[in-house]
RNA sequence: GGCGGCGUAGCCAAGUGGUAAGGCAACGGAUUGCAAAUCCGUCAUUCCCCGGUUCAAAUCCGGGCGCCGCCUCCA
């Protein structure tokens, strides 16, 4: 089977028909490094992180990369407007950092929360600041063939008219825009719809020199020459947030494709935003949540990464605190049957086991190889746990078959599994240890106030135990 | 005003013409010194509302209501 996925151009699901047999280059518009993400854009980045490691448990070799927005949008004024806006900015402006700071410390941020959601290494995550010459080719090649043109002021601009796909992909054509009659009216452009190549701005923080002067690139330009320069001409999958499909994606589309002539993108995918108690999230109203913010309600980012991948990408997401520690049970449950999984050589190989993890490792992909269908995935998962549940004890050979099924569920959801669950050694912690052979001790002897003053002890260390036929077991968390 | 999407149990959520997956929570039973975990069982005659098409509709069509997104730098 292939894999199928929604494209958002044609809108319609497409079979992924790699332009290099067996590779996939997918481009990700990463995050803009201004301010702190929050679960919304984390939701977008879980889902992505599952397509890509979906399409390597299909087979598929990934070459992913993502940008990292690091210029422009920042201007002198904006910094010493901050105060009482956002805290970052105002600790931004309290460090004195410069524009270039904040993209460090934004950056460093995103990937901090990157590995604390378990999101798998992209090939690179290039940064626009460093590929200001690339976009300067790119946008004077535009202005040689005629796509682009320069005005007396220093700023360049993409002549819309002369692409005529412009408005493909969003149903933002020029006469729906002018319809809407929205559009900024600036002079010097020949349309309105025209948009910003290259800028010239006295108060900008970051300049280069270009051929029309100091100033900075457009916002567009970055993901068209990076992405052009890393993966190619065309591209398998370009994917964002369904905001990013106008401007961002229409615009990228006809100065790459003006360029080379050639489809940018051969799959167009966006996620929908992430609701929270079914309302566009806000700061005002202070729905705006951080990791931080969930890990100050004491939940796991493993039960944030189940939350946000478990549904659909293409359907809205509605986060709340419910649905986050109903996510965290489920994680728990997961753990509870990998942690009581043996394998006893005095049991039989269970033939009709083996068959039915072979058949969901069948059906778990091909749910996924659904246009993503992670629902209909983990509900595969879940009848595998309950199979699992049902059973005391397992032969060697089916202990392994199932801990290689777990291991192959968990190469897409990234909850590390195996590792989570496994109980500590007995001499993992020797003062740990002690104490529940002292509560050994004391339930031997009935002294049921004793055994369980342990546990509440062993609690206060963030220890669990739990009685089992083969002894007690004790782990973190 | 223009363009697009969504509405399934207390909560989260699959299913897009053939008679409602899965998870969480809840409830009853088993097991347990107590827990935890686990097992067995229960939990939507019905898919926002009203019409229509069809032998058959959560799924298609029309109309309402509600929510969400985009319309130049927000995933």
């Amino acid at each position: 089977m292939t894999f199928r996925l929604h494209d958002s151009l044609t809108r319609s699901l497409r079979p992924l028909d790699p332009v290099e047999p067996g590779v996939v280059r997918m481009y990700n518009c990463g995050p803009t490094v201004y301010g702190e993400p929050h679960v919304g854009n984390w939701r977008s980045n879980v889902c992505w992180d599952v397509l890509r490691r979906a399409l390597e448990l299909s087979g598929l070799r990934v070459r992913q990369i993502m940008n990292i927005t690091d210029v422009g949008h920042l201007t002198v004024d904006d910094l010493a407007d901050a105060a009482g806006e956002d805290k970052m900015e105002v600790a931004a402006k309290r460090d004195r950092l410069d524009a270039w700071g904040v993209a460090a410390k934004y950056t460093a941020l995103f990937h901090e929360g990157r590995r604390k959601l378990n999101l798998l290494d992209a090939e690179r995550y290039p940064h626009a600041t460093a590929h200001v010459p690339e976009m300067i080719a790119h946008v004077e090649s535009l202005v040689r063939s005629g796509h682009a043109y320069a005005t007396p002021a220093g700023n360049v601009y993409f002549s819309v008219a002369s692409f005529p796909g412009y408005g493909k992909l969003s149903g933002n054509t020029v006469e729906a825009l002018d319809a809407g009659a929205r559009v900024e009216v600036l002079d010097e452009k020949r349309a309105p719809e025209d948009f910003a190549l290259w800028k010239r701005d006295g108060k900008h923080q970051m300049q280069w020199d270009s051929p029309w002067g100091r100033g900075f690139p457009g916002w567009h330009i970055e993901c068209s020459a990076m992405a052009r320069k890393y993966l190619g001409d065309t591209l398998d999958i370009h994917t964002g947030g369904e905001d990013n499909a106008f401007p961002h994606h229409e615009c990228e589309i006809a100065q790459s494709e003006s360029l080379t002539g050639k489809p940018f993108s051969r799959l167009w995918l966006h996620t929908r935003f992430l609701l929270v108690d079914g309302q566009k999230m806000s700061k005002s109203k202070g729905t705006l949540y951080l990791l931080r913010d969930v890990e100050a309600a004491g939940r796991s980012m493993r039960a944030l990464r189940y939350f946000l991948l478990s549904t659909h990408y293409r359907a809205p997401l509605n986060f709340t605190w419910e649905a986050l520690a109903a996510a965290e049970e489920t994680v728990k449950s997961l753990d509870a049957t990998v942690r009581r999984l043996a394998a006893d050589p005095a049991v039989a190989d269970d033939p009709a086991l083996a068959d039915l993890l072979a058949r969901a490792g069948r059906d778990f992909l091909a749910a996924l190889e659904d246009d993503l269908n992670v629902s209909a995935a983990l509900a595969v998962v879940h009848s595998v746990r309950s199979e699992l549940n049902r059973r005391a004890a397992l032969s060697p050979a089916d202990f392994a078959l199932a801990r290689e099924r777990i291991a192959a569920f968990d190469r897409v959801l990234g909850l590390g599994l195996l590792d989570a669950a496994a109980p500590a050694a007995p001499d993992a912690d020797a003062e740990i240890q002690a104490l529940v052979d002292r509560r050994e001790s004391a339930k031997r002897a009935k002294d049921w106030a004793e055994a369980d003053r342990i546990r509440k002890d062993l609690a206060a260390r963030g220890v669990r135990v739990e009685d089992t036929k083969q002894g007690p077991k004790w782990f973190r968390g």
